[in-house]
DNA sequence: CGGGAGATTGAGCCCCGTCAAAAACAGTGG
DNA sequence: CCACTGTTTTTGACGGGGCTCAATCTCCCG
């Protein structure tokens, strides 16, 4: 599969500049326990990670309990980064995840990096926006799944990381809403569900018309 | 009142770095008609925008005409960049609207500045998704207020540049929604509507309840 | 004063959230 | 290997918040 330099700017596939964020070479990695926390909110946001294996979950509470997932991190991808000097997020390990950690640096070289990093973070969470703003629960659900089958590689079978509650908090749905979904998709014949964190993807195409336009920003 | 660094940090109260971005000094200044395209989706993108007065609203179309507008920026904030080479926004004049252009510089030190914004930009939009993806209309409607309030200056009377309809696809939900939730909190006493453009905010503290936590990450 | 865009209000319906229960699954210890 | 327990997922029934469609009202501006 080509690719997608969009859906994928921060894995390791090489678009990113490799000297200043890149080199996981010989750095240390961390390892969380499922479930750990990374960071809370209002820590020191004084260093930036790469995900070396596992899968991280960025999200933030209401007073009230519900939670946003705003982003999920794959393998290869760099998160960590804040406009201020504290966290507004949340970050924990969803499996046993390796972290390595990029120390900040003032060298340009690294700046020029970062806000490459950055600008790729921004576009994909203005995506997300549009998910959330404008797309019924159907065509959220098809969105995430075309857009972890880019990231993860664009196997046709993959292995959801994540469990139901977080695709709902990702989503802006229930637990149960996600769940229905995946059982019409079932249904429809577009996915199949071996079990219940791995999908097979057997219509990309009817996937990609519900979810939206995953392509018109790839030129 | 006191300037919220977050919820400006674009506007000319001198958070940003002046030298290479801030400068309007005797950059001419274009101005655009109500309504008028800035740029659209797939133009290239190589400079960025600075408001000097009037407002914009950048968007994007879903292929059946669904609208999602991603954010509007009022005076001194500045837009238009794009992690590749062409923009997937659309972006217009909501009213008469005075841009200063800011020309791309391989400056360490503008890539500094722009770093900065991008960041800037970056928090705000997860914000943004927070609302959309966890909040009810109401606390959609007092969120948009509220933040509208303090990037126009904390006025207690607020003049909105955009229409109902802006609303609605800037918080994902339609227009009578927003105009029943407008009326809800007429009658409830949190605002007053002198006419449909003009907001007179009564109960600041009530609004901020409905609408989230806006001071979780300002230290 | 008339025309048109935008805003408001009302009626009805549907998608999805809520509540509840059953089923599938993952460990754990016997 | 199997009972036992807690977690996650699935499915069902029901109600409500917000969307759709449609009519009316308000405000500009000629």
């Amino acid at each position: 599969m080509r690719p997608s330099a969009f859906l994928s700017p921060l894995a390791p596939t090489g678009q990113l500049p490799e000297p200043p964020l890149g080199g996981a070479s010989g750095r240390p990695v961390a390892i969380y326990a499922r479930g750990e926390e990374i960071y809370g909110e209002g820590a020191p946001a004084n260093r930036l990670f790469r995900v070396m294996f596992g899968a991280v979950r960025l999200y933030r509470l209401l007073p009230d309990g519900r939670r946003q997932i705003g982003a999920f991190y794959l393998p290869g991808e760099v998160f960590g980064f804040e406009a201020k000097a504290r966290h507004r997020f949340f970050a924990e390990a969803i499996l046993p995840t390796g972290l390595a950690t990029i120390p900040p640096s003032a060298d340009p070289e690294f700046t020029r990096a970062l806000l490459t990093v950055a600008l790729s973070t921004l576009a994909r969470t203005q995506l997300h926006l549009e998910v959330l703003g404008r797309q019924m629960a159907c065509e959220r659900v098809a969105a995430f799944l075309v857009d972890i089958a880019e990231r993860s590689g664009g196997e046709r079978v993959l292995t959801l990381p994540m469990q139901r509650a977080d695709i709902g908090d990702y989503l802006g749905l229930t637990v149960e809403t996600v769940s229905r979904i995946f059982s019409k998709m079932k249904e429809a014949g577009l996915i199949r569900l071996p079990n219940s964190r791995r999908v097979e993807i057997l219509d990309e195409a009817a996937l990609r018309r519900l979810g939206g336009h995953p392509l018109s920003w790839d030129a």
